[in-house]
DNA sequence: GTCTATAAGACGATAGAC
DNA sequence: GTCTATCGTCTTATAGAC
């Protein structure tokens, strides 16, 4: 059983949904990067849609458990906040996940939406809680509202990937998210 | 001279590009909205990206225009930004300009490009205009930063239609938006 | 100006040999 | 398990009639 071509596929279409979306991506596009053949493609999965799935589904585990590892360590939820918004990242790529809410031929297919939709979901969720553990020790000041204030980060992180693929440069993405920070800073007690 | 056709055409392209993105906008599939054979299209324009670029271009001066008029109207510069940021938008279709820096294709042809680049960078100018009053005016605290505050706010905007569009809802879009204006207000005098 | 006909190639999937 | 051959459809564009 060759589950090294099934992985190939998987890390191939992983990658070209990154780069040019579902609707971009053709099986042929795919297996070129695998260096597999039609057959191989078939035999392990029922078409596109199903290796896009098995694709979608890692890149959203992975993303998920990198993020939870750094907003789960060590440190107060300032630093922790502060760090996964800088933290270094290939801005121009884009969000892996965020990125494929603009396809609407995946979003059109709920098996390939479901885990792009509770990815974002969790993540406002997981910085929410660290948001509302910072309130409780007195890093911030109570009239900050942890689920409103997680979702406008999230989302300015999210925005500033479009911006910085607008403008071809990272800058935009840096000077949104130094923006947040500032507006967070007068929170600070 | 048909200039009725022509426009039908663009209109068409100008939803298509919304709903789907070029890459995922076909001509047949303008033509058939557009009610046009073959010949019309190319008669009126080189092709596809001819056709796309008018699209484009006409769909990012029509927002500066909607844009421009909002910020510029009577009334403080508190009540401008909030009023920009609250207004009725169709949430759950994306924004219309911002939503093509996903597309690859659309993105690596220089002529497509432009108008998406030139739009976004010039909304974050105007807004941090705006703020840059406000502050001027006292309405604010001269800590705020118009300019990566600006960033952050149309960051929050883009990144918002991606939750929204993800969860399915409005909801996360407001929900950003709120936040955002809950952190801008700490700064108020 | 607009139409239909046509073209070469890509798309997504299937069949069957090995 | 993987390959090549093949299928019917769609894509983007051109040709030429009207």
């Amino acid at each position: 059983m060759s589950t090294d071509t099934a992985r190939r596929l998987v890390d191939s279409m992983r990658e070209l949904l990154w780069e040019r979306g579902y609707t971009g991506t053709s099986p042929k596009a795919v297996l070129q990067r695998a260096g597999a053949g039609q057959g191989s493609m078939y035999h392990h999965f029922s078409g596109k849609a199903d290796l896009a799935q098995s694709a979608v589904t890692a890149t959203a585990a992975e993303l998920r458990a990198t993020v939870d590892a750094q907003l789960s360590a060590p440190g107060s939820a300032r630093d922790r906040i502060t760090g996964y918004l800088c933290r270094e990242r290939e801005v121009l790529r884009g969000c892996p996940i965020g990125g494929l809410t603009q396809d609407a031929e995946l979003m059109a297919d709920p098996a390939l939406r479901a885990p792009v939709a509770e990815t974002l979901a969790w993540l406002r969720g997981r910085l929410a809680e660290v948001l509302a553990e910072g309130v409780a020790a007195g890093e911030w000041r109570s009239s900050l509202d942890p689920d409103t204030t997680a979702t406008t980060l999230v989302a300015t992180l999210q925005g500033g990937y479009v911006l910085a693929r607008a403008a071809g440069s990272p800058e935009p993405f840096d000077q949104a998210v130094a923006g947040a920070l500032g507006l967070l800073a007068a929170f600070q007690v």
